[in-house]
DNA sequence: AGCTGTGAAAGTTGATCTAC
DNA sequence: GTAGATCAACTTTCACAGCT
């Protein structure tokens, strides 16, 4: 098995989609710690390069050339504020992304990058949202669903089967369904869906921000923090808040 | 010294199961 | 029937370890 001839060299295919180089003379001009610093990052590769075909363990199963597997997540269940937001993945399988992972995972500025790489190479794509009024409404849980089967629905090409992060199905969605408890860990399709969940509904949080500057939501997202609580008690609910969640019920007796 | 990554804890919700 | 525990999801915060 040959080694790419240089770390600049194999930092580009690692880069490009983690597959090793081929012989190549300039390996025996490398100084030896050059060699070792390849030779390790050439490990790392082959470890990046077993984890991705692991992710791809439900993808292939239900898969084929013919079926079409998309990975469906949502972000945005925690938050006192702000919709919920959930995309669906279509990936190719045979074109890997380096560096997929649980958005959890990853920190804000790799998962933008991710997101980019995912538009780019993924079959099909498309995000659903569920507003702060089908929250208050319907319960988080179900307008998390609806957001999933807006996301589904708003696919370019059609799936044949869904794989769903969780333990529950998408109602009235003639579709075939898998869930897949901790799925975001478990599956590329569903952590690239987890990705863009949590890109586009970031970046719809700092746009709300620029409307409601004096609750932080560019920093918190919305979720529950010390500032946040702070500035509701400042400045009461916003529009954009959760009137639902028992935490904000409490607040508003308290505020008004 | 400062940055980065990781893991535990704590915060929000709903559904389900079990014991009384 | 009800209440509590557990588990599922979504995160942030904080402390610590390791690396540059």
């Amino acid at each position: 098995m040959g080694f790419p001839g240089s770390i600049k060299e194999l930092r580009r295919l690692l880069d490009q989609n983690g597959m090793p180089g081929m012989e190549d003379p300039l390996w025996e001009m490398l100084a030896d710690d050059h060699r070792i610093a390849v030779q390790e990052l050439y490990q790392k590769l082959l470890k990046e390069r077993q984890r991705l075909e692991e992710l791809l363990t439900w993808e292939k199963k239900w898969g084929s050339p013919a079926t079409l597997v998309a990975g469906v997540d949502e972000a945005g269940r925690g938050p006192l504020a702000g919709p919920v937001t959930a995309a669906a993945v279509i990936l190719d399988v045979s074109v890997p992304i380096p560096g997929l992972n649980d958005s959890k995972q990853l920190s804000p500025v790799k998962r933008r990058e991710l997101a980019g790489r995912i538009k780019e190479k993924a079959k099909a794509w498309a995000v659903g949202w569920a507003s702060v009024e089908e929250i208050d409404r319907l319960n988080i849980r179900r307008a998390s669903l609806l957001a999933m089967k807006r996301a589904v629905a708003a696919l370019p090409v059609q799936p044949s089967i869904l794989l769903i992060d969780g333990n529950a199905e998408i109602p009235d969605l003639d579709y075939r369904q898998q869930t897949v408890v901790g799925g975001d860990r478990a599956s590329a399709s569903i952590a690239a869906a987890s990705i863009l969940a949590k890109v586009t509904r970031d970046a719809y949080m700092e746009d709300l921000h620029w409307r409601y500057p004096c609750y932080g939501f560019d920093k918190h997202k919305g979720y529950p923090t010390r500032e946040h609580y702070a500035a509701i008690e400042k400045y009461g609910l916003s529009p954009v808040h959760r009137k639902s969640f028992r935490r904000e019920k409490r607040l508003e007796q308290q505020i008004f």
